[in-house]
DNA sequence: TCAATTAGTCAGAAAAACCTGACCTCAAAA
DNA sequence: TTTTGAGGTCAGGTTTTTCTGACTAATTGA
């Protein structure tokens, strides 16, 4: 993913790029995620796809990445601080469609 | 353009999707477009990208094409009422960054 | 009349994004 | 102990997006 641009708005869009990352953000605003599961729930979507679009969201800084230990050990995404700054924008969005 | 989406949020981030459209969209706020102007103005473009992008934010709405008919007869884009209600969640988007 | 500018189109090539199927590790269940 | 599920990686192929260069047609200026 190329990132170069002087227009901050038109950074943020593109963190929201590409055929995956947008449904797996409005996921994520509902509650946490698991690979798996989420594989599962993006109806067409395959493994690399969705491996690759969580790792840009995480790089981006918009998702967590948590190892919990606990019971049967997995891993869970959750919206980061600045994923949720992002949240008024969609609801912007969605207001105004 | 693939367009098939339920959520509207998503439906109109990907108006502005690709490598042209939101800087067209960025320049289109600060006043009317011609095309080979806006060639110049983006740097490493090329016509067909523009013709396309410009062909696509048309269709989408959220530019209006003229012809003006005076002195050196040329072409014109121009906001729509629909791409205008995008500014402030542009705005919103600078704001966060 | 000849050349330049504006606003494109088209075919084909190159680059980026996306998908498929095979494979891997670790832990827990059968 | 073999299998199953979670969470991936990797090579290769397909599809989409973007770019290049050649070409048009209408208008205008020299």
């Amino acid at each position: 993913m190329e990132t170069e641009s002087t227009c901050p708005a038109e950074t943020l869009l593109k963190l929201l790029s590409g055929k995956w990352k947008p449904k797996i953000f409005k996921l994520a605003v509902e509650g946490p995620l698991r690979f798996n599961a989420l594989l599962r729930q993006l109806e067409g979507s395959n493994k690399q796809s969705v491996a690759v679009a969580l790792k840009e969201l995480e790089e981006q800084g918009l998702l967590d990445k948590t190892i919990i230990k606990l019971k049967p050990l997995h891993i869970e995404y959750n919206l980061s601080e600045k994923g949720k700054t992002m949240i008024p924008v969609f609801m912007q969005l969605e207001n105004l469609a």
